[in-house]
DNA sequence: ACCTGAACACCGTTCAAGT
DNA sequence: ACCTGAACACCGTTCAAGT
């Protein structure tokens, strides 16, 4: 296996997503030609299908690298047995978000191609799947001390599972409402939801 | 002005709009194409283009008129001085969208679509302004519980306004949610929501 | 193997002609 | 005024030919 090689095709396709995604940003998931990509990335229209099956397979590959931010700081943070409750850890993460994760209104519009899409659903789901298993493992410490030392392993990993979907639900609410209705400060979100539900 | 061609018009536009949602909800925003619409609605390319300027007007007419479900009932005990903590008005919303609202995959997709299409935008924050006003009518005795009778009537106009859009942020993720992992029960999720968040 | 760019099929939109 | 459907411009994808 010719090593030079593998490592050549990476960057290429890093270096055609990359131009893509300055095209998404700038112009949005529809109105993104191939000629844009093209142009952007200096390279011709077959030298991008040399590297991509299709404009599916491109929107996949920037989907699995781009589109889901790690948590990695919050899942060490729960392996030591830190408890975190989960409104820091969605704070945290919506923070993460914000610096360094892709545009909402970007997301949201993968989130509508993917609606359509089987296989760009599917890696979706693979990656948030990874985001998912991170966040169980933040929340696991504080669920196990919501939960008492005679909880059975299966009680905790059913409401850590629970925990997880609801943050991802609750990011996914602070995502789609700042894409659509413009910013909103991160804690005071968290401190309107706790306010209005919690009690 | 003759009130007959108005009626005939209206009635017009709405077949064409109901046929392009039966479209859309087999075959999702992207792979609709207006040669699909004109097999579904039995009528001519032309006779579309007649009614509509464009596809993009289509989607704002089908937006305005069948993307966001009307809360009368909770506007209306809100105006009677009902006290329904956000929870309820939560949980009713939710039921109602799921029992008459589009599917949440289609929603999403049209929250995409808007991302890029600035008019489709508009038409999307005016209606929405629509249920936000609603949301706030429901909400406001509960507010004005909360804060007691000393709350002068902006601080409670204030409070009134987050938490209608913290309401419609918590639905935006339940709908985000569910139509990329599939359906959840509503009353599991604001429970699990308060469970997480409250104390 | 990677790349070029002209050619092809398809989709949104227009428009001359019909009622 | 509403409608018809062929014609046009544009976009994703392919493919014969080049390195």
């Amino acid at each position: 296996m010719p090593k030079v090689t593998d490592a050549y095709r990476d960057a290429r396709r890093d270096k055609i997503a990359r131009a893509a995604l300055r095209c998404l940003e700038r112009k949005g998931v529809h109105d993104t030609s191939i000629a844009d990509i093209v142009e952007e990335s200096g390279l011709s229209t077959g030298a991008i299908y040399s590297h991509f099956s299709n404009k599916a397979e491109l929107a996949r590959y920037i989907v699995g690298r781009f589109l889901i931010v790690r948590i990695d700081a919050l899942e060490a943070a729960g392996r030591e047995g830190t408890v975190l409750p989960p409104r820091d850890v969605l704070t945290r993460m919506l923070g993460i978000l914000t610096e360094d994760g892709l545009p909402a209104p970007l997301i949201v519009q993968f989130w509508g191609e993917a609606m359509a899409d089987p296989d760009l659903h599917a890696e979706m789901t693979r990656t948030a799947g990874r985001l998912g298993a991170s966040l169980g493992i933040a929340v696991t410490p504080w669920v196990r001390r919501e939960l008492g030392d005679a909880a059975s392993d299966t009680a905790v990993a059913e409401r850590t599972a629970q925990t997880a979907r609801t943050i991802a639900s609750l990011a996914q609410g602070y995502i789609a409402n700042t894409a659509i209705f413009g910013p909103r400060d991160v804690g005071e979100y968290v401190e309107s939801v706790v306010a209005a539900l919690g009690d």
